[in-house]
DNA sequence: AGCCTTTGACCAGCG
DNA sequence: TCGCTGGTCAAAGGC
C-alpha cells in the first residue's frame, strides 16, 4: 500500500477495518429494506428514494475504503453493485482485475492453482448464489480442504454459443440457518440470455433464480435452506474476510423482524429522522 | 428426447 | 520428481 500513509497501528486499523465494514453491512441491509418497504407499499416514496440514494453512495464510499485498507488496492472501480479493484499485487497479472479482497487466491491453503491467462473474475458474497439472471449449468462438484461445504462449478448453459462464464459456488458460513455463499465469476457473458427481468420485477420470484428446483433438490445445504421472510439479499461487497463482516448483517437479518417499521429502523440504528 | 445433475477419474499447477 | 489439491471431463442416471 504504497500510496496509502500507515500512520494506525495493525490493532487500531483492524478496528477500524471492523467498525466500517459494520458501517458497511448495516447500510446494506437498510437498503434492502427500504427497496423491500418500496415493493410492499406499491408506491414511490420521495423520502425513501432519497433514503436509497444516499445509502448507495454511502455504501461506495465504505466499501471503497474497505478496499482501499484491507489490501493494496491501487484502484477502485464500482459498477453498480460489482466492486472491481485492480491491485499492484505480484499474485496478479497486469491485467487481472478483481472484485476481492482476497487477492491472492493461493492463499486459501498454500496451494491452488494459477488463473489463466486472460480470465477475468471477481468474486460476490450472496445469500443467494444462484440468482444472477442468467442460466447455469453445473459442471463439477469438489469437497474442498479446510472447508466444511463442497465447491460447486458452474458454466454458462450456453457454452456451446461460445459464452465462456463460468462461476463458483463456496458456501462460507451457515450460521442462524443463513447460509453466505462466495460466488467467482469467471469470464463475461458473451451470450445474449440473459433474464432482464430479475426477480425483483418477477411474479413469483424463485429464490433460487435461474437453477431449475431439481437441481436444488439436489443440493442438501440448499434444501435445508428456505427462505421465508426475504426474497433477496444481495451481499456485493470488497469480500475476502467480508464472511465476518456478514456476521453481524446476518444475524441482524435473520432476527429482524420483517414487519417493523421502516422509520423507527431508521431512528434506531442511523438516527434517520424522516 | 433433451437437458440436467451427480460423481469418479483425470489433468495440471504448485510446494 | 512427487504428492497434494483444485478444476474439468464425461458417463450414467434422473426429471
Amino acid at each position: 500500500m504504497s500510496s496509502m500513509p500507515m500512520r494506525n497501528s495493525n490493532s487500531e486499523q483492524e478496528v477500524a477495518i471492523k467498525e466500517v465494514g459494520r458501517g458497511y453491512d448495516i447500510i446494506k441491509q437498510l437498503q434492502y429494506l427500504l427497496q423491500l418497504k418500496s415493493r410492499k407499499g406499491g408506491e414511490a416514496i420521495p423520502m425513501h428514494e432519497l433514503a436509497e440514494t444516499l445509502f448507495r453512495e454511502a455504501l461506495q464510499s465504505l466499501n471503497h475504503a474497505l478496499c482501499i485498507m484491507r489490501s493494496g488496492v491501487t484502484k477502485v472501480e464500482i459498477k453498480s453493485d460489482m466492486v472491481v479493484i485492480e491491485s499492484d499485487s505480484p499474485a496478479h497479472s497486469s491485467h487481472e482485475s478483481v472484485t476481492s479482497y482476497n487477492s491472492d487466491q493461493r492463499s486459501e491453503n498454500g496451494r491452488g492453482k494459477r488463473r489463466r491467462v486472460g480470465e477475468s473474475s471477481w468474486i460476490n458474497n450472496t445469500s443467494m448464489p444462484y440468482d444472477d439472471g442468467y442460466q447455469w449449468r453445473k459442471y463439477g462438484d469438489k469437497k474442498i480442504s479446510g472447508s466444511d461445504f463442497p465447491r460447486s462449478y458452474f458454466r454458462c448453459t450456453y457454452k456451446e454459443q461460445g459464452c465462456q462464464a463460468k462461476k463458483l459456488v463456496q458456501q462460507t458460513t451457515n450460521k442462524l440457518d443463513m447460509p453466505l455463499f462466495q460466488v467467482t465469476y469467471t469470464n463475461k457473458h458473451t451470450c445474449n440470455f440473459h433474464n432482464t427481468t430479475p426477480l425483483s420485477s418477477s411474479p413469483q420470484p424463485s429464490p433460487f433464480g435461474s437453477i431449475q428446483q431439481s437441481s436444488i433438490n439436489h443440493m442438501p445445504h440448499l434444501q435445508e435452506y428456505q427462505p421465508s421472510g426475504y426474497q433477496l439479499l444481495n451481499q456485493v461487497s470488497c469480500s475476502g474476510d467480508a464472511n465476518n463482516l456478514s456476521n453481524f448483517a446476518s444475524t441482524f437479518i435473520v432476527e429482524g423482524n420483517w414487519e417493523w417499521d421502516l422509520d423507527s429502523l431508521l431512528k434506531d440504528l442511523v438516527g434517520f429522522t424522516s
